[in-house]
DNA sequence: CTTGACTATATAGTTACTATATACTTTAGA
DNA sequence: TCTAAAGTATATAGTAACTATATAGTCAAG
């Protein structure tokens, strides 16, 4: 920084400056991070322009995540080249928090659609729609699991939408097969999904659905869902339908929207064909 | 979150699941955040996958930097609507977050640029340069100011880089007067000014520069910024050019880079035209 | 039936501030 | 010139969100 004869700044001035506390700038001269250039017979701090370079990268520094001791630790032995080296780690450090800031954002958007999409809908409708191909991303197989394997599916399942950036902020849903569900196991999954707007390389398990659905709506425990079931086949029997390879299942409204059970929403997607 | 005839996580299983400290559970259930669905004789806690959910959806709120007693004022009154609302402002914050980041990247650049060519200069070299047309943003006029009339119109473009996120990472430099250069008033500064590569629209103030220079360093404290101004001049003389309106000077090495006043660099770049 | 791996609570430590209490100093105005 | 407001200082305690440690009870495998 380009200094005059220099005039100093107090601890209140030079707060301002920095846009922090007063006991902040106090903070960092205890331990040593920030001393005032000089101190005065009464003890009053004196900071120079100089300093608020100094401060700026700090702030710089402490806005990529390092501690304040870690900073200490550079500033200790500091020179251009260990400043080059460190500006390079924090290069890919930043580009990472960025990225996954988009991330957030990503499924931020999704959570509005999708709430936004569920405070229009009436639960009690069940329609009959068609799907255009969708791609969704895949558990192993799960059908006929006990409930440890269960549970080892689902935790290995969340573990890899993690470790490969594949949470898309869509709800998990569960697909039992045709079999099951007639036979009234609607829990018994084959596969837990995630839907998968943006597919992308090198990720295999994708699937794609099309074609015509029969859609409705469960409140209340998932222990409930048979009389559900039930009236779903009613209106596909009426309107001269049966039932496909899959059912969807998905939550609309859980533990993160609603207090209580009761509550819960659950939406069926039943792939189904014209009865020949 | 779908579920089977549940299996429940104690805590240490559902710490791994969630990538959490086993503690970071216990102290969320202290202060109610997120309790374990049920606690058997011993007080062993067990956790439901719903309440997987439930950590996600807090995690997220973390990320996007809302506290926990926010998170738990939300979480008490949740609701669709809520949610919604919630998700809305967040989105807002998190594109904010994401576009600090991306500044904080661009300025990381610019200082690894900046860093890796004053690394392979030598600063003992005086050299003539042509410059094509660069934007620069100037504070206002500081000639002949007092100290604290210089201090004050420091910390005003400081403030305004900041407010017009202006602050691209390149040095703050000075930009002296052919007359008090001259008259070797070396520091008696016109403006400041800092490099904008990208300039913006709506934004005054911005002097492009084009021509020869004479460019040459100073290592040491300002107070002695005579001697090299004298050594410029020599180099200036022999080659047949004079001085032209403006001089500029910026910080290559300062307390950022270096501990000792001493080996603090100084870059000055002179305006000059061939002597006719 | 013991050993190791788990569980629990209670308490203290950590980081980076932030607030408060008390006392001294400077400065602007009557 | 005196006084009150505004500024300075130190010392200490509080805060958020963990994190570590000490002590003790529980469970599962060999």
């Amino acid at each position: 920084m380009l200094n005059k004869n220099v005039k100093y700044f107090t601890t209140g001035e030079f707060a301002k400056l920095c846009k922090v506390n007063k006991q902040t700038l106090i903070y960092y001269d205890q331990i040593g991070l920030l001393s005032p250039i000089m101190k005065d017979s009464k003890d009053y701090r004196y900071y120079s322009l100089a300093q608020y370079d100094f401060f700026g990268v700090i702030e710089l520094l402490k806005a990529v995540g390092m501690s304040l001791k870690d900073i200490q630790q550079y500033m200790a032995e500091k020179s251009p080249e260990n400043f080059l080296e460190l500006m390079h780690q924090q290069k890919e450090h930043v580009a990472k928090k960025r990225r996954e800031l988009e991330m957030i954002e990503n499924i931020i958007d999704v959570k509005i659609k999708t709430t936004e999409e569920a405070l229009h809908l009436n639960f009690k409708d069940i329609t009959i729609e068609y799907f255009p191909e969708d791609t969704l991303y895949l558990s192993k197989n799960i059908e006929n699991s006990t409930e440890e394997q269960f549970v080892k599916a689902v935790s290995d399942f969340i573990e890899e939408l993690d470790r490969s950036q594949l949470d898309t902020g869509y709800p998990i849903g569960g697909i039992t097969r045709r079999e099951q569900v007639l036979a009234g196991n609607y829990d018994n999954y084959s596969y837990l999904y995630i839907e998968q707007p943006h597919p992308r390389e090198g990720h295999p398990y994708f699937k794609a659905i099309e074609g015509e659905f029969v859609i409705g709506y469960h409140v209340g425990p998932s222990s409930k869902l048979g009389e559900t079931y039930t009236r779903l086949f009613n209106v596909m029997h009426e309107k001269g339908y049966e039932l496909g390879q899959y059912v969807y299942e998905e939550y609309i409204y859980d533990a993160v929207m609603k207090n209580r059970e009761e509550e819960y929403v659950t939406k069926i997607m039943m792939e189904v064909n014209k009865v020949k």
